[in-house]
DNA sequence: TTTATTAGGGCAAACGTTTGCATTAAAACG
DNA sequence: CGTTTTAATGCAAACGTTTGCCCTAATAAA
């Protein structure tokens, strides 16, 4: 029933030939006859011949894939990366295996472990929140497994880095806040091992400091679970309410965090931008349609995908081993809306609907 | 500098025993005394001995892998499917392939081929827009390859499937719309070929029908590259508010144009529901803080994902080949909000911000 | 004509497992 | 004590490729 699919020895059989004369006349060259080439060739493609890639794999220790390990496919941010991925993967004739570790450290070694089983030939890394140590990632690298690190980066392995503008994008969005006369602006962020989480923090607090601003420990909030634990973020933002004096502004460092604040602040009732300022970072399509329109710092997450995959598979079938690594900053794009609209009574929060096209390669714009 | 991994080789040379012995041994049971078996292990477990997996496949025909093949990674809908997938392979040990299509038929086409090359023990499939004709897939079934169809599925080929209740979905959704007193419902739809796209266009059509109304040609409108293309949308809805009648309500029946065809109504200053009601299939993670809050057809994408997997694993495992297969249908639920808010003057259209809780398991409510 | 060179192709080992069969030694049986 | 059974293990082929080396003619050089 099932047919089984052809072989070289069956081709090698049909035409009286050998086993490595078929195999090297399929590889073109080395020392065949064009027209034992060609013969052979036109054999195989009549029959429909492809290389069994598992023995292909076995022989030469290379399987053309790809594997990627982050926290969450449904995030928006991470989906469009994974896209990137697949779309360079795709380019260069490599397929590519996901996992996904729900922030929890447990899930990422035994991802990782199964990938690199699964001899994967390299490694597109994302960490998870709950990663405590790295030395499982360090054994694989020593081994010889070549990794890049995208987005939630750690500086332990001496690998190529692919990341966003963290630091300048919390930088440009807390002074705009600054700018349009928030003065207690609260930070809400994932888990605090993380590089995004540092980077962003550093922002955060470069733009208050740079203003003469102070910087208050009780306005940032850090969400272990990223913002997948909803009774996490209802509790950071309803201590943040609840301070002597709340904050009338929030800057949100992590992608799905965002999206739930602004659901917490929408079911409590309070409203934005009066009672509270939003922003966030967030690659969700249309943040114009929300109410009000939302303010974010976007990434480049399709490029990074396509960037880290790029440089991961230029390190596979390089052949001599690198022994200095880049690390790539794309730029974030900061784009003003209406959850960020001042709060002086002057000006009113209803005006300018839709997205202001505050847009400028690398830095972002504020005005 | 690369440590290479222990192999069984090794192992039976150190302890003087046979490679088939440790083989057996490491598998448990056969007939191996228990004392070989505990030094096989110990030796085994404290060299770190991982079985190569290449040669596993290669011999035993399994790579313990499952590949996807759909149209575009970053859909909300089919993250969350795709999530499901990675759960449910997880748990039984599998590991997931992902391809992307682009809505092209012929990258569909490359993308099937490259994975049944890289042999997948199974495929789980979502057709593309483009999709012409399904030989392509056809072969690949016969030729043995388990395949389990998910949301855009055929009939032509005699597997598993796992779909949404589309008929079902759109009938309950276009019915809310009549009660609510829209009398010119359009639905702009997805590529005209898709399962989704006629299931969805059936329970339209039935709903208008059953409350004796006409059915239009004109209020149906297909965009083949299902929201990806932004002026193809724009087109449609352009046709649509230049119709003598201008629809009243919009029924939008794929995920990523339902916000689509929400951005082009914003960015023409239409309002929603006062000139155009709106309500669509859509998985996004929040409508309802979208201005307005939009009604919504949601899916259960994750179970969808998690069910076919389970499906497909369960087909991969079986010993005998299964004749009669089985078409899982997946509720859907109706989530009212303001975008179809009633268009008489009496009730106002500003009125209960966010959800109304209207879902119901299985079928949706309309109040 | 003899010798060196080269082109074209075959042999067989190897990659790391799995598995049918053969082998051995010990135990059970008559 | 010889024979059969059983338990435990080894041998070797196989999965489909790749590749170093060898072999055979034919051609070129001397």
């Amino acid at each position: 029933m099932i047919k089984q699919p052809i072989t070289i020895k069956d081709i090698a059989r049909s035409l009286g030939l050998s086993f490595s004369t078929v195999s090297r006349a399929l590889k073109g060259s080395y020392k065949i006859s064009d027209a034992t080439q060609q013969l052979v060739k036109e054999y195989a493609e009549k029959h429909n011949y492809r290389p069994n890639l598992m023995a292909q794999s076995l022989k030469n220790k290379k399987s053309r894939c790809l594997g990627i390990a982050l926290s969450s496919i449904p995030n928006n941010f991470y989906a469009e990366v994974i896209s990137g991925i697949e779309s360079a993967a795709y380019n260069k004739d490599y397929l590519v295996m996901i996992t996904q570790n729900d922030e929890s450290y447990e899930r990422e070694i035994k991802n990782l472990e199964n990938l690199s089983w699964r001899s994967v030939d390299g490694l597109l890394l994302s960490l998870s929140g709950g990663t405590a140590d790295i030395a499982h990632i360090q054994r694989l690298h020593e081994h010889g497994l070549p990794i890049v690190l995208f987005d939630r980066v750690t500086d332990a392995i001496n690998t190529h880095r692919v990341i966003a503008d963290n630091k300048g994008g919390a930088f440009n969005v807390t002074t705009h806040l600054l700018k349009r006369g928030f003065r207690h602006i609260a930070h809400i962020t994932g888990a605090p091992g993380l590089s995004i989480t540092k980077e962003r923090l550093q922002g955060y607090m470069d733009a208050l400091r740079a203003r003469q601003m102070p910087v208050h420990e009780h306005y940032i909030k850090y969400c272990q679970a990223c913002g997948n634990d909803i009774p996490e973020t209802e509790n950071a933002i309803r201590e943040l309410l609840a301070l002597e004096t709340p904050p009338d502004a929030l800057l949100v460092g992590s992608d799905r965090l965002t999206m739930r604040c602004f659901s917490v602040l929408h079911e409590q009732g309070i409203h934005i931008p009066g009672q509270m300022a939003l922003a966030g970072f967030s690659n969700f399509s249309s943040p114009e349609l929300l109410s009000p329109s939302l303010t974010t710092i976007r990434q480049s997450a399709f490029e990074m995908g396509k960037i880290a995959a790029e440089l991961l598979i230029d390190l596979i079938e390089r052949k001599r081993p690198l022994t200095t690594f880049e690390t790539r900053i794309l730029p974030t794009h900061l784009c003003i809306r209406n959850s960020t609209a001042a709060p002086l009574p002057a000006s009113g929060t209803t005006g300018t609907p839709g997205t202001l096209p505050a847009r400028s390669p690398g830095s972002g714009i504020y005005n």
